[in-house]
DNA sequence: CGGATATCAGTGTAACTGAAATAA
DNA sequence: CTTATTTCAGTTGCACTGATATCC
């Protein structure tokens, strides 16, 4: 009712307010459904990366996530202590881990994909096809340009 | 050069993973933008607030910046001992204090605006004019409806 | 009374920093 | 000697929760 309760005009038309303002409610939505299966958002990437690029050590599953190598050892650490991921020594480089998805993380994993599809629609729902895919090409640009430099 | 170190495709179509990349991406900028002048978003979106909306109370200042109460007593305790806001007593309703733009603080917005429209050019760099517009229009589109519950 | 305000203390997630031990 | 990997300890920014005292 009262429109001063709006956003300043300057804060709404800037990109980068935008951008971590839907981030922020996406990032609601994302906590919300993967809390329903007790998961969170580093859990769900680090098992989709090792369901796609099978086992990896922990600073490969590091650099594909974009998680720092300090955050995938607690993560893995609570995967691990629900028997979804297995950790062993690599025989070849005794530095290494060797991460496995175990037949229960990759349930998980599955579980955690139909929490997070739910997610996507309800994000999405005040757009159309094309534009969300205009919108999922604009953001794959900027996180291309982005990312470039690494 | 190391193709295994591309995060995995399912992650890339995510529209949920696109935005909150893409934000924390334009956080880290605007967290370098911001530091260089000593401040943070939280800072910059109340003094905006205080300058486009004028003088306000504290719930008010939240409910337009999208701050939670706790955290605009925080960071409007740091604005005031730099004496970039001031804070007084509001006789009309002694629950509330009024919240006042200082001309120090104006001048500190000044900074973090010519700060943040760095930023910007950035973050969109990769798009064109028109890619830009579209960007915009969509994110504003997504965040109107998330709102609206409210 | 109910409702709003300001404040304080604490939590959670994502992201990051620095340092140490170990091994290539 | 330098580099890479794993691990631990700590910090920051943003967002949120719950409780309390005060006042409308």
């Amino acid at each position: 009712m009262d429109p001063g309760t709006q956003p300043p005009a300057r804060l709404r038309t800037t990109p980068s307010w935008l951008l971590t303002q839907t981030a922020a409610h996406a990032g609601r939505l994302v906590a919300d459904g993967l809390g329903a299966v007790a998961a969170r958002g580093y859990h769900y990437r680090l098992l989709a990366a090792l369901h796609e690029g099978g086992p990896a050590s922990q600073a490969d599953l590091g650099r594909r996530c974009g998680i720092d190598r300090s955050d995938v050892v607690a993560a893995l650490n609570e995967l691990a202590t629900r028997d979804l991921i297995r950790r062993d020594p690599d025989p070849d480089d005794r530095r290494r881990n060797v991460i496995t998805l175990t037949p229960a993380g990759r349930r998980e994993l599955h579980r955690m994909e139909q929490a997070l599809d739910h997610v996507q629609t309800t994000l999405l729902a005040p757009l159309s096809g094309p534009e969300r895919a205009e919108l999922t090409r604009l953001l794959t640009a900027l996180l291309d340009h982005h990312q470039q430099p690494r």
